[in-house]
DNA sequence: CTATTCCCTACGGAATTTCTAGGAAAAACA
DNA sequence: TGTTTTTCCTAGAAATTCCGTAGGGAATAG
């Protein structure tokens, strides 16, 4: 399960992802839209900040605005930030390898070997998917949200 | 990340697949073999056995085995039991749905529609793989490794 | 030089995780 | 019957992680 840090991260992300890349927004304009706790996204946008995610300015006119296009941030890339490693266990980690200790036999291990796939299956997903990409989804599926309750008029 | 509890579970259960099913095995010899906390297994095996997954019987001669065939014990029953949700958010789980507090509209919210394919790519490999795959899965591989280092001579 | 806004450190409380202690209940055996 | 073995059960200790908040410093704009 993903901590609530990482989804807030993401909520704020999407936010900024639907804006104009040039455009500041305060972290409290963010937090208030998105219904997130203040002092805790200054946390997270701060760490975002120091690895790269996202841009600031201090003082008037200052806020956030994402460091570079939303194709080229993925969920993978901010998940890792937040709660490390995507894998399942450690000893499946690319990112954030750490041996297993009871485990003797690291090669011969099947429940490593189960959860190597599922971890796969996991960082398939997260690093296919940039925060472009899912801005696009959600105007598709609204737009066609759209399209059929009209028809039912 | 899975807990150490769950991890601990499905290496006794491991241990319990490649037994004989009418062959009990006491705790303290599956701690052994894997190197596990005794006591803390003793714990864990217990709720596997309110859950259906293992048998047990008490006194001399006791000891623990699986409660049905290794081919219909999934990882994803025991993550579940376990651990809980698969999913990496509550608002996509199936089984322990919650929804989220902040997301105004759940249809709407594009954060949501990525963590349920993510959902989808964990259960399809937890739920797709059984014990008695991964023991299949682990002998094929040893099997091969060893012809290709009788190969090697 | 004042107001605004992000930057930074530190810390508090709650929840969770990882075990352990200690004994009761069942089962086998002598 | 009584002794030993082994699981069952509750409670809780210790450590860690999670979820934030407080309080002030540093940059920036006007
Ligand atoms: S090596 Fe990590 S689970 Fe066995
Ligand atoms: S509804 Fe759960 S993340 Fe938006």
């Amino acid at each position: 399960m993903l901590s609530q840090k990482c989804k807030y991260a993401l909520q704020a992300l999407m936010v900024l992802a639907k804006e104009n890349s040039d455009n500041l927004l305060l972290v409290s304009e963010i937090a208030e839209r998105e219904n997130l706790p203040k002092k805790f996204l200054e946390a997270i946008l701060l760490e975002l900040n120091r690895n790269g995610i996202v841009r600031s300015r201090r003082g008037r006119g200052g806020g956030y605005a994402l460091a570079k296009p939303a194709d080229l941030i993925t969920f993978g890339q901010v998940v890792r930030i937040m709660d490390g490693a995507l894998a399942p266990l450690a000893c499946v980690s690319v990112n954030y390898y750490r041996r297993c200790d009871e485990c003797k036999d690291e090669q011969a291990c099947e429940i490593r070997r189960v959860m190597r796939r599922v971890r796969d299956a996991i960082a398939n997903e997260l690093d296919g998917t940039s925060l472009a990409k899912a801005v696009a989804e959600g105007k598709a599926v609204a737009a066609t949200l759209a399209a059929a309750s009209s028809a039912a008029e």
